[in-house]
DNA sequence: ATCTCAGTCGTTATAATATAACTAAAGGCG
DNA sequence: CGCCTTTAGTTATATTATAACGACTGAGAT
C-alpha cells in the first residue's frame, strides 16, 4: 500500500467488533489468506454497522481512513471477505452482514453456510439463522423434481420479537 | 397515450404467451385493475423470455412497439405486474419471470403467494415450485425466535435435470 | 355536458449499485 | 536480488432503479 494513505488514526471500533476481527484474522491464517488492512476496516465497518452495510455506505466510513478509497476498493474487499465467508450479501437489500457462523458461534469455524436470514421490516436489522428443517426441505423439494441443489439465498422479511412488543404497546 | 406513439405492429407473441395473456386480462378484470397496452407488451416480453429478463432487456424490445419507452415506461409496468402477482423478481439476477401459478397452473387464481425458485447455473432457466414442506419449515424455523414472517425469497441455486443429462453424456 | 379526480403515461434528469481495464506497488520465495 | 502472484490505485463506464413534473384519459358526480 502506499504510504501516502494513511491509517496511522486509531480504529474506532468496539471491543466486540475488535475481538471478531481477532478471529477473523486467525481464520485468514489457517486459509492462507491475506485479511488485509483495507480488507480489515471493510469487516470491521460491517460488523460495526446494526443493519446491513451498502457498498457505497461502507466507502463513505472507509474514506475517513483511506482518502483515496474509490468503488472498486470496497467491492474488491467484500468480494474477498464473500469468498472467505466471513460477510454474507443479503440479495433484497444489495448490502452485507457479517457472518455469524464464521465470528460469532463457538463452534469452531466449520459451520455449513446453509445459512437463512430474518429481515425486520420495522427496524431493518438482520438476524442470521441456521436451519437444518429449512435446508431439508429445500434439498428435498430440489430432489423431488431432479434439480441438484448448489447454493441457496433464503431471505425471509418481516416483524422481529423486540418490533412486535414495540407495536403492541 | 399519445397517438403518435403507435402500436399498430402486430405483436409476434406465441400462441401460448397469447393464451396467458388472456388469463391475465381476466385476472385483472376480476380485480378491477386495468392490463394497459404496455402492461400486457411487458408481460408479454417476459413470458417469451425463456430466461429471467432484465428491465432493460426488456426496454430494448419493447422500443420495438413504442419507440418512446424510457426505464420508467418498463419499472411502471413491471410494479404493477408484480403488485398483481403476475410476475416476479428473482433478486439474484435483478430479473422477472412469469408467475407460474397465476397464469398456468389450473388451480384457478387463489393460490397462495411463497413460491420458491430453482435457478440452473447451466441453463440460466429458472422454475417456480410451491413446496408446502419449505413454508412450513419457514414458518416455525421463524416462530421458534418470536418472529412473525410476512414474505419470502427463497432462491435455490444448482444444475437443473436437463443440464445434468447433457454433462453426464 | 363538462367537471373533477384518480390513475396512467411521457419525458428529462439523476441516483444507486457494480464492474472493466490498466498501472503500479507489495509481499512471498527461489 | 529477481521473479511472480496478489493486492491496490485510478479512471472511466456499465447496469439497475427512481424522482419529479406535466399532460392525457376515462369514469363517475354534479
Amino acid at each position: 500500500m502506499l504510504s501516502s494513505t494513511a491509517t496511522t488514526e486509531l480504529d474506532p471500533f468496539s471491543p466486540r467488533t475488535l475481538a471478531l476481527l481477532d478471529r477473523a484474522a486467525a481464520f485468514c491464517t489457517t486459509r492462507a489468506s491475506r485479511l488485509t488492512e483495507t480488507r480489515r476496516l471493510v469487516l470491521g465497518l460491517i460488523l460495526e454497522s446494526r443493519k446491513p452495510a451498502g457498498a457505497y455506505d461502507i466507502l463513505d466510513h472507509l474514506r475517513q481512513y483511506q482518502r483515496n478509497a474509490a468503488p472498486p476498493t470496497v467491492y474488491r474487499a467484500l468480494d474477498f471477505l464473500l469468498a472467505q465467508g466471513l460477510i454474507h450479501r443479503i440479495e433484497r437489500m444489495s448490502a452485507f452482514i457479517g457472518c455469524a457462523h464464521r465470528l460469532d458461534c463457538h463452534h469452531g469455524n466449520g459451520c455449513g453456510h446453509r445459512a437463512q436470514f430474518l429481515i425486520c421490516s420495522g427496524c431493518g436489522a438482520v438476524s442470521e439463522v441456521e436451519d437444518s428443517e429449512i435446508s431439508h426441505a429445500i434439498t428435498s423439494a430440489s430432489r423431488k423434481i431432479g434439480f441438484k441443489p448448489q447454493q441457496s439465498t433464503i431471505e425471509i422479511e418481516g416483524i422481529c420479537a423486540s418490533c412486535q412488543q414495540a407495536d403492541s404497546t
